[in-house]
This record gives C-alpha cells, sequence and structure tokens, in this order.
DNA sequence: ATACTTGGTGGAATCGTTTCCATGGAATCG
DNA sequence: CGATTCCATGGAAACGATTCCACCAAGTAT
C-alpha cells in the first residue's frame, strides 16, 4: 500500500544537490545559495516530503516535543490548562504529549517514563503525591521540569501556582460578615499541595475571623466530584451541620451542589456554597455560584514561558498567581433556624 | 549537567552481552537464554535505562505513539472523549499526542503535518471541513486513520459517530406532544457531518410531527458557546419567536441558558431548552436540563479499538452509537401568552 | 560416526537525518 | 598578481536502537 517513505537524499536527488545541503536549506542555515534554496523548496513541495521526527530528534537531540502531565482533562480546570498550555506551546513551535494521571502515581509515572523514552524537550507536570520515582529520574536525566498548579515539597524546580490564600482569606471573611459561624470545608487530598495549602489558609482564616474551629468541619475528598457529594453528605449529617460550604476545586462543588439538590435545600438561602476554581457555567446556576477566581488561561502561558526558559538554561523564579473571591448569589446570610437541633 | 546519556551498548557492557543480545532481552524476543534475561535485566535497572524511542522507532517504523486530532478540549464532550480515549490507548501500550484543532482548518493541518513527521502509528480525528489537504496527506501516506464524531465526504475511512437522528426526533416529538409549535435550532456549523445531519434531522422531525418549518427559526452557530448566546438573542428577538430552543452542542447550549437567564425567562416555564450531549452538572441546573445523550466513553474506547484494527491492517465496519432523550424539567409546557405579539 | 537441526549469540548493516570536516572557486587584500 | 579570506558545497561519520546474517555449540536423526 506504502510505498518507501521518501527520505532527504530524494529530495536532494530532485534538486540536483547533496542531502547535506538539503538538510541545511530545510533547518534554515544561512549557507546556503539562493538557487538552491529554491531548488530544494520546489522539490520538497513536488515530492511532499514531510521530514522525519525521529531521525532529526535521534541526530540533533531536540525533539521538539513537550510533556504536559496532569491529572484529569475532565476537570474544566485541567481542561482549560491544557487548551492554554498547548497554545501557548504550539504558538513556540512545540508539540504537547498530554498525560492524565487519573490522580493515580502508578499512572502517572507510567506517563513520565514515557516522556523520559520520547526524550521530550521539556515537562509541565501537575504532580501526584510526594516525589515519586519516575519525578526523581526525570530531574536527575535534568530533564527541563516546570510544575504547575501544584508543587512537591523537597524538589526544587521552577512552578506556576496560585495563591489561595487571598481568594479563601477573603471567601472565609464574606462569610463570617454574613454571619456564618460554622462553615464545611470539602478539602482536597493531603498529598498535593494545594490540598494543604487550601486547607491551611482555610484553617487560619477560619481562626482569624472567628468561625468555629471544629475538626469535624473539614471534610477530606480527592478533588472529584463524588468525593464532593460525599462530603456534603457527611457534613449534613452532623449534629451541629455547617451553614455554609466551601469546596477546594470545582467537581467537588458540583458533587456537593448535587447532593444539595437532592436534600432539597435551597442554596443562597438554607445553605452558602462556594467553590474554588470558576467555572464558565457557574454564573448560569440558579442561583449563580460564589467563586474563587484565578486566571489559568495565564497560569498555562507562563508555565510554557518558564519551561522555555529551563530549556534555555536559565533558572527562572516561579510564578504566583492572585485568586480573589467573585461573590455571586450561591452565599447567602445563614437560617438562623438550622443548627439548632 | 546531564552527561552522555547511557544507551543498550552501556547496558550490554555491563551485562556481559553484545547489543543485539541486550535488544533482543528487551524486546521480549524469545531467542534469549534465562541467564542473559537475567543479566540485562540486572543492568537495566543498575544504570536505570530507558531505551532512546526515536532510534527504536526510526530503525523498527513503529512509534507507539498515536495522534489525537480534536476541536477544543474545553468543551467537555470533547474532554470525555480525550479522556476516554488516551486511556483505551494507554491500556494498549500507546500514548496519545494530543492536538487541538480549535475549530480552525490551518490549526488542523498543522497538527496532521506534526503527526505525519512524527510518524505516529495512527490517528483518531474529529475532523473540520471538508478534507483539508493535510488530511489527504495523511491518507496518501497510508497512515491509518479513523474519524470520530465527525465524518468528512468522499473520505472512506472507518468512524465511531453517533445517531443523531433517534435522539433529536425523540426531543422533537416530545416537544411537540407538549403543544410546541415553533422550535428554535440553534445548529452546529455546516462544515461539521454532526452539524449538517443533525440539521437535516431536525428538520425532518420538525416536519413529521407539525412543527412550524420556518426557516427563520434555525440560527447557524459554531458549536461554542458565545454563538449559543447570540443565536438565543437573535431567535427571541423574532417577530415570532420560539417558545422552545434546542442547541446543537453542550456549549452552545450553555451560551443560550446564559442568555435566557440575562433576559429573566423562567427555563421550562417561559421557554423550554433542550441540549444536544449530556454533560454531568446539566442535571444539577434549576431546573435540570433535558438533554439528547450518548455514550461517549463507548466512542472513545471503540475508537480505538477500530484503529488498531486499521493497524492491524483490517478494514473494519463504522460503528454507529445511540442517542437517546433524557427528559428533566428545562422542557416544559409552552406559555400560550408567548408568540402572540 | 556423520550430517542436520536447533537455539543462543555477536558482528555489522541499517533506519533518515544532522553536522563535522575538507574542498574548490570566487572575491578581497596587500 | 599571489596570498588570504569567505562561502557554498559534498562526503562521511555520527545518533541509538533493531535485525539480518553467519556462526558455533549441543542435541537429534540417519
Amino acid at each position: 500500500m506504502t510505498g518507501p517513505s521518501i527520505t532527504i537524499k530524494d529530495v536532494a536527488a530532485l534538486a540536483g544537490v547533496s542531502p547535506a545541503t538539503a538538510s541545511r536549506v530545510l533547518s534554515g542555515n544561512p549557507a546556503t545559495s539562493a538557487e538552491s534554496r529554491q531548488r530544494v523548496a520546489a522539490a520538497v513541495a513536488q515530492l511532499d516530503f514531510h521530514p522525519n521526527a525521529q531521525a532529526r530528534a535521534l541526530r540533533s537531540t531536540k525533539t521538539n516535543v513537550i510533556g504536559l502531565l496532569l491529572s484529569d482533562v475532565r476537570n474544566p480546570f485541567f481542561a482549560d490548562l491544557a487548551h492554554a498550555a498547548e497554545q501557548a506551546a504550539l504558538a513556540e513551535g512545540l508539540v504537547t504529549l498530554l498525560g492524565n494521571a487519573n490522580e493515580s502515581i502508578p499512572q502517572q509515572d507510567r506517563y513520565l517514563e514515557t516522556f523520559i523514552s520520547q526524550r521530550v524537550d521539556g515537562v509541565i507536570a501537575a504532580p501526584q503525591g510526594e516525589g515519586s520515582s519516575s519525578l526523581h529520574a526525570l530531574l536527575e536525566r535534568g530533564i527541563p521540569t516546570v510544575f504547575v498548579d501544584r508543587t512537591v515539597n523537597g524538589i526544587d524546580v521552577p512552578s506556576v501556582t496560585t495563591d489561595s490564600d487571598s481568594g479563601i482569606r477573603q471567601a472565609v471573611e464574606h462569610l463570617a460578615r454574613l454571619g456564618h459561624e460554622r462553615v464545611g470545608y470539602i478539602a482536597g487530598p493531603q498529598t498535593t499541595s494545594t490540598g494543604r495549602d487550601r486547607l491551611k489558609s482555610f484553617s487560619r482564616a477560619a481562626r482569624d475571623f472567628g468561625l468555629s474551629s471544629d475538626p469535624a468541619l473539614t471534610y477530606f475528598g480527592d478533588f472529584q466530584s463524588a468525593s464532593g457529594s460525599a462530603g456534603a453528605h457527611h457534613l449534613l449529617g452532623l449534629a451541629q451541620p455547617p451553614t455554609a460550604l466551601l469546596a477546594a476545586d470545582s467537581p467537588m462543588a458540583v458533587g456537593a451542589l448535587a447532593t444539595l439538590n437532592r436534600k432539597g435545600l435551597r442554596i443562597g438561602r438554607d445553605i452558602a456554597l462556594i467553590a474554588f476554581d470558576d467555572i464558565e457555567w457557574f454564573s448560569l446556576l440558579d442561583p449563580p455560584l460564589t467563586v474563587i477566581s484565578h486566571d489559568v488561561e495565564a497560569m498555562g502561558r507562563a508555565a510554557v514561558g518558564l519551561l522555555l526558559e529551563v530549556i534555555d538554561g536559565r533558572k527562572p523564579e516561579s510564578v504566583v498567581l492572585p485568586s480573589e473571591l467573585i461573590v455571586r448569589a450561591s452565599s447567602g446570610t445563614p437560617d438562623p433556624s438550622l443548627g439548632q437541633p
């Protein structure tokens, strides 16, 4: 069906030059005559030649491929991030090898091994857990790496993260002002830096603004929607249930929302709900959801920018992007009749 | 920083065998002694050897990489599809190179060229428009290709698509039963097969069930949310506005939803809304959205299955998956006071 | 015993590029 | 006008794996 594929030798032969010259023309090497350039270009067009990226990479040790490792594209936050990073990379002439770790360390390792074997020029990762062995293998090989969204303790690579603290603090203050005293927190997994940081911020803010610091008000989820449902269910079943819920990411907020709806609670009246991560349609819900928002697009772009610097051999500073509260109708005044059994 | 990388020769030397034998051990060739296997394995572990995928692919003409070309990962439908396909591929030992065409033909071509250069083992594509030049280049090279979600007229490759007709017909019948006569349709771009097929199904069903076939009731969007907003705005501004809206994909439905909310219309009472594509949180809206649902997970798996068959040199039959209406509260009885200026 | 498989092995060619090095001609300089 | 630089070029050696081919030792059939 498919004959022997056309190589640079065929192009060179047709153009009447040597493969070396053809290669120089193709790579834009200035040491070429106008004549050669023109003839090679014509031959390339005529043969519809596509250089073999494997052979090229083998010789030049540059693949123009980067690896993007994240948890789950189905999470809108990561989908936005993937889109932003991929588009930014494309603008720099890099294509993206996508790895979905599915919040699973073995699968993360699987993809990191693949990235190493593929000799990617660099890796952008939202790492799981505490430095897996493959993560160390990556760094020991000196493969340029940046972290995005999350970091790993004790691994010093440039990162672009969100300053969750400011947004969470605003959210807690907002709830406190409205008179909430018991706020349930659906936390992310404590094996991720974002999970830990956001919980810490929440606890500190709760203390600072005089909210209950009852540990029973914290439920540990896994950043996926089912755990948000379970968390809301659990928290509302407490002897002293919270009057407001704060979820550490959007899928868990969606899960919590489902539970609240199922229980017939009126959001924004019977109970307040705030989500970390803004998603386009959160503002379309009834009531619209109060959220802690951050600029995911900027995060993706920044990650690619940092990675390019690392590839260039520099050691860029990490970037921390702000977060802020966007108040909508889902966070209302607590109902005094609640929480009084 | 990073020394000369370790090659199979280093492994062979350490194991006291030839590179040929080491290679055989690594690729599971049975013509190896237990002794060699054991020694090579030990050397690989000790050196933390990762074979160079480029060199391997160059010689063996298999990359174990497939290209996945789709429109936009931010569209939950494609995110689900990407996730399903990627996981299914991974289970077969293939990694996925992701290309986001962004509903743009030049960008689609850019990625297809990349896939060709990367010598991917196969391509799963949700194609834009009518066979671009790069799409033909792909097929002329005999690169195994399957279409997913969409097809292209005149290009005969196996595909896995949704039978939109059944779902749309059910939706139209449902609306007709409720007494709706003027149903606005927010169509997808007519440069995609899904855009065309769904419009055709809608028109036919509208005629069959006695709905108005006023062409003004069809608005042509581009499968992205902004066009859904614009479409709803336009349709509601007609002299005889529709009492129900059907959007051909979920982002456009979200856009329409935003417009309806902004106009203060009560969905399910003042106006009915149905979306093609079910999204987890559509059932969480107030009111929950009536949708035409199909199994995206199955679609992704089927696409990988077909691709593997094509790679194996077979010529599999295309797969058509069913769609069905899921009635929720957003599709209600038309308000008789509407549409009577 | 001789011939003939069998199974493991190593040497060397090969995949398609890039890049080092040498070369030859034209242009520039003293 | 001869010597030097400059530039475009081609030949050939890499890059790191796989795989063809020949080989040798040991086992089996004659």
